[in-house]
Order: structure tokens, then C-alpha cells, then sequence
DNA sequence: TAGAGCTTTCAGAAAGTTTTGAAAGTTCAG
DNA sequence: CTGAACTTTCAAAACTTTCTGAAAGCTCTA
């Protein structure tokens, strides 16, 4: 192995060694992203790889290639295929299996959105709703109006938290970000 | 301290302690999704207590309400303060500090959209750019085009990632969630 | 300006997450 | 069948994040 120069000037260094690290800087970046998102950050590391080359490489080149071991590999491969962001293929007479990413990649979010986030919401929601009416029953008795209040600022979570639904569900079944209606009122209020 | 029965049918149980079962319910509702947004559980379970209640509480009063130790209280306190989801006041002839919470809502989402998720995008949009200058450069050379398909790839990621920019952009800006316009056109293709 | 009463800090404990690598499991050509 | 080639599983290691509680630091009142 190289004693590889740490220097980032494109200096002496084989175009190869240069195109490697510059594809690494963008799976890291996507890396970062996806671990932000929720999801491990080798996941996002593994899809941005194979995103970038186009054709599809086995797991022990990913291994090599990212520096994990084939443990992390076949997890973050799985996972990612479970979330249809990578497709497992065969190549005939091989016995490998290659993996190869998917390339619609609002197909790729929409689908998180619709089904983590979503569930995550609607989870959310229903303890508020439910909460809400047992408030509202237990108030009933002489107990002033202080349940009342907070149920009724509970209230308004629920409110929002609907729109908040509303949002993804519309992102989600249009099935693409339509931004122009968004942006055709700039700045109503505030 | 009673037994506290497991039980959550209504059975015999004091109004008050029904009550702060309830509104436990929605803090720990709100724990798990501010958890799922990147934040401290315990920050969300502050946050929906102080906001329910609707009145100011001392630290002291977390602790004991939400079981959590002084130092816990005072460091999901200032986080919550910098993102101004909660306000420090000071009682006249008190030497405590009470919290209140932000009650704008959708004040304290844009202000996180704005300041981390924007801010996490531009990082990722950056080094995306950087580098497929850098690959176009690279190509020049007789190396086919290769390096071509791999800028061109990573341009769809430029792409998209303005889109999502574009979109927290227009959220933020307008100082509200616009449904309305999102959901005009409803499915327009697949 | 002394000290009672709060708040913040911080080192270590606990909890949670991710990675490793070896062993068990699969698959398939011969 | 058999065994070589590959993949998955999983317990333990490494690392990261969060929590605790005691001690240090403030800030008023008297």
C-alpha cells in the first residue's frame, strides 16, 4: 500500500487515485445526509458508490472499496435493499451477487417519507387525539376549565401535526415535488 | 410512593394522577418524534410539558415531573433556549428561573429547518458541485467518457438536491406551512 | 460581603449504536 | 454428494450519546 499523500492539490497522484477519492468525498457527503436522516451512514456511503460508478459491483469490491468488513456490508446491503434503494442481481456463471442502485431517487424518498415518517406522524397523532377527549371527558366535573385549556392547546398540536400529515401525503401521492405552486406567493406575512 | 397500578383503565386512580399520566402520554409522544428529528428525547418531553401546562415551571419541577436529574434538566434547557422553543423568565421576588414554552410552533419548525437542514444541504450541494467540476476537468483527457457519465450522475444528484432546497426555502421563507396550492392538482401522473 | 439557594459544569456511569470477524449457512459446479 | 466460494448471522468490541450527581459557580438578600 501507498503511504497515499494527504495533500488534496492534485499533486503526483494517478488519475485513478484522484477519481477514487474525489467519488469518496460525494459518498461520504451522501453518508452524512443519510445519517442525518435517520439511517446509518454506511447505507448512505454503499448506494452514493454504486449510484456514481453505474454498474454493479459485488459485495466484497464494496468491502474493499469503502473499508468495511463484509458483516457491515451484508447489513447496510440488506437494509438498503429492503428500502428498494439498491437492486440485488446475478450475473450468469458467477456465483457473486452484485448490487446495483437504484436510480429514481424520488422514488427513493418517497418512499421513506411515506413509510417511516408517515407511520411516525400518525403514531404521533393518535396519542394526541386520544389524549384530547379523555381531558375533555375528565373535565366534565366541577374541576374549572384548566383540563379544557389543555386540551385545547392539545388541540392545536393536533392541528398541526394534520397539516404536517397533509404535507407528506400530498408530497408522497403526487408522486414528485411540484415547487411552483409553493413559491407563487412570496412572503404573505411575517 | 403508592404502587402505582399498571393498569390504565381508568380504575381508581386520583383525577390529578390520571392527569399526569395523560399529559406524560403526549410528552412521550413528542419525545419520540423530536428524538426522530435529530433531538434529545428529553428536550421533546420538556417542551410538550411546559406547553400543555401552559404555565411557567421551575427547573426543579422538570426534575421531578419527568424524573430527570438537575444536570439532564439544565442541558435540554439551554439546548431548548438556543432554538428558542422555550424563554427563561424570572419571578419578582423569586430567585428561580421559570420556563415557558414558545407556544408559535411553526416558529420554532422553520427555525430549525432554516438553521440545520438548510444548512446541511448546502454543505452536501457544495461538495457535489465541487466535484463534478473537478470530473469534467478530469475527463478532458482521452480517458473516454467515463468520468463523463460519472459527473453527469452526480449532476441529477445537483439537481435534485436544489429541488429539496428550493422547497425548504419556500417553507421557511413564507413563515408558514401553504397546503392549498400543494394539493390542487391532485395525481397529475403516476 | 457572607452565605443561602439556585444553576451550570463535568467526569464517570449507563445506555445505545455500529462494526468486526469468525463460525454457521447456502449454493452450485463437478 | 462434496467442497469451494460466497453470504449471513451474531456475540463481543469499539465507539457514541445521554444521564447522573457532586462540586464549582453565580446571584441575590440581608
Amino acid at each position: 500500500m501507498t503511504p497515499a499523500p494527504t495533500s488534496s492539490l492534485d499533486a503526483e497522484m494517478g488519475p485513478k487515485e484522484q477519481e477514487r477519492r474525489l467519488l469518496h468525498e460525494v459518498a461520504d457527503a451522501v453518508g452524512a445526509l443519510m445519517e442525518f436522516w435517520g439511517f446509518k451512514r454506511v447505507m448512505g456511503r454503499v448506494w452514493a458508490l454504486l449510484y456514481l460508478r453505474g454498474d454493479a459491483l459485488s459485495a466484497s469490491d464494496l468491502c474493499e472499496q469503502l473499508s468495511i468488513s463484509s458483516g457491515a456490508a451484508s447489513m447496510a446491503l440488506s437494509e438498503l435493499e429492503h428500502w428498494a434503494v439498491i437492486r440485488r442481481i446475478r450475473k450468469a456463471g458467477d456465483r457473486r451477487e452484485y448490487f446495483e442502485a437504484e436510480t429514481d431517487i424520488w422514488k427513493m424518498i418517497s418512499r421513506v417519507l411515506r413509510e417511516r415518517e408517515l407511520a411516525q406522524i400518525e403514531r404521533a397523532l393518535e396519542v394526541f387525539e386520544r389524549v384530547r377527549e379523555k381531558l375533555r371527558s375528565l373535565a366534565a366535573p366541577g374541576e374549572r376549565s384548566r383540563l379544557e385549556d389543555i386540551a385545547e392547546r392539545l388541540g392545536k398540536l393536533v392541528d398541526l401535526t394534520r397539516v404536517g400529515r397533509a404535507l407528506l401525503v400530498a408530497m408522497v401521492q403526487q408522486g414528485r415535488v411540484d415547487l411552483g405552486p409553493l413559491m407563487r406567493f412570496p412572503r404573505s406575512r411575517k
